[in-house]
DNA sequence: GGCTTAATGTCTACGGCGTTGGCATAAGGG
DNA sequence: CCCTTATGCCAACGCCGTAGACATTAAGCC
């Protein structure tokens, strides 16, 4: 831990880096992001951001507690920019769906920063909203409680999860590039059909598909599913 | 990369460390398992290694291209132990929900490892035991190719997606311990009401179900998905 | 059994990392 | 205008992954 770090909203004195910058937290995650993205999920290092704010590698610890503190405020900034695209309609099978997609994309827009945040719960502000809206959505749609808390736990954490899988792909490609990418075109496609049949058999399906993410496919499915739990509690309930 | 690193097939030379330790890949493996329990996700270090097998640290370099290598290995051998788990039945639904929850048993075992190699795709041998296996199964069952291929790459990518984050949570846990657990209790439970109506209304309900993993509930949505597909596909087809 | 050769383990070193503690300084309140 | 202290800067510590040169010894051959 670093000697104490004072919340950005009791911030008053703001003295200048030597080089004119002047620093905010928001000022920090932002150049972390472009930072990553430069220089991959491993390239974010205090030295690095110090040189690219202009400022002594040591007082991104005047911010944050350790760069895990940074990284936590990173995963916030993504969860709230997933947030700031959404828009409620009152159709709670739609708005999931776009919230879900929403989340996605969000992480996969910088799928370095991705790999390091998306699977930590960090319990700060727009995480909670989001979880309060995803919350608000069920019950308003007529889930029972027991429901609505059941299919928002599978909600959140498919997205989340699939957040982190596609990210993790999606950087790999771009750091060790198309290494991966086309494993399913070499080392797949290549596979005799005396030991792997199946593989062999459906070669051309998989490259057409692996290289795509399965969220959609599954999110699909698990709306379907509430929605079928949905009528079942109407049935009982009323 | 280092020098040049042998397989371990046509190693033939076991000279053994300067304090009697014989090495191979299945040993430096099975003891940066025991490490990563031990010292955490982060606490798999050359060096480290070498102190614990007796070696010089520089020595994995000659059985891994980098600690990352290695790390790739490890993720192979957490896959092969869910095949080696695994029986199959003959009846689709069952042996592919078995599979998947030995899947995520297995990553789950090694929190800490799963955490390193989770959302990696290694394209060595039990991985593509495993694809084989699956797209079996669904071939098997009277899948058209299109769903087969279609169920399998949710299959799989849910297992592996969820592996990670629940491997994420619990190695989390066993870290910073109870710091994370708590918070469902903490921080959730404590929002007032006027704020965030939809948590406080079902917090006690959230407490009892956030630490539990949705994969068990997602898959078994995904199956039933699939069945419908099946079914769906049998009218078209047969 | 002795010789050769190259696989394997060991040593040393490089540059980088996160983080801390002490210090200088200038911003803001009075 | 002075005082306090938040804030930025500096130097240093103990880690880290990994490469290169070197030493040793097992295996293959006769």
């Amino acid at each position: 831990m670093a000697k104490k770090v004072v919340p950005e909203a009791e911030r008053r004195r703001r003295r200048p880096t030597r080089q004119g910058q002047v620093l905010s937290e928001a000022l920090i995650v932002e150049t972390a992001l472009r930072m990553l993205h430069e220089h991959g999920s491993a390239g974010l290092t205090a030295r690095r951001l110090g040189a690219a704010l202009g400022t002594d590698p040591s007082t991104v610890y005047r911010y944050f507690a350790g760069l895990d503190g940074l990284t936590r405020a990173i995963g916030e900034e993504l969860m709230g920019r997933a947030l700031d695209t959404w828009r409620a309609t009152g159709e709670w099978r739609a708005d999931l769906r776009a919230l879900g997609l929403a989340i996605h994309a969000s992480y996969l827009a910088h799928p370095q920063a991705a790999v390091l945040t998306a699977s930590r719960v960090t319990g700060r502000p727009r995480e909670i909203e989001v979880d309060e809206t995803i919350l608000g959505i069920l019950r308003g749609a007529g889930f029972p409680d027991v429901d609505a808390v059941a299919v928002y736990h599978a909600f959140i954490d498919l997205a989340l999860a699939f957040a982190a899988l596609d990210a993790g792909a999606l950087a790999l490609k771009d750091e060790a590039r198309e290494r991966d990418e086309r494993m399913w075109n070499s080392t797949y496609a290549r596979l005799p059909a005396a030991t792997h049949p199946h593989i062999a058999a459906t070669a051309r399906l998989l490259a057409e598909r692996m290289n795509r993410s399965a969220y959609p496919t599954v999110l699909e499915t698990l709306l379907d599913g509430a929605a079928e739990r949905l009528v079942g509690a109407g049935r009982l309930g009323g």
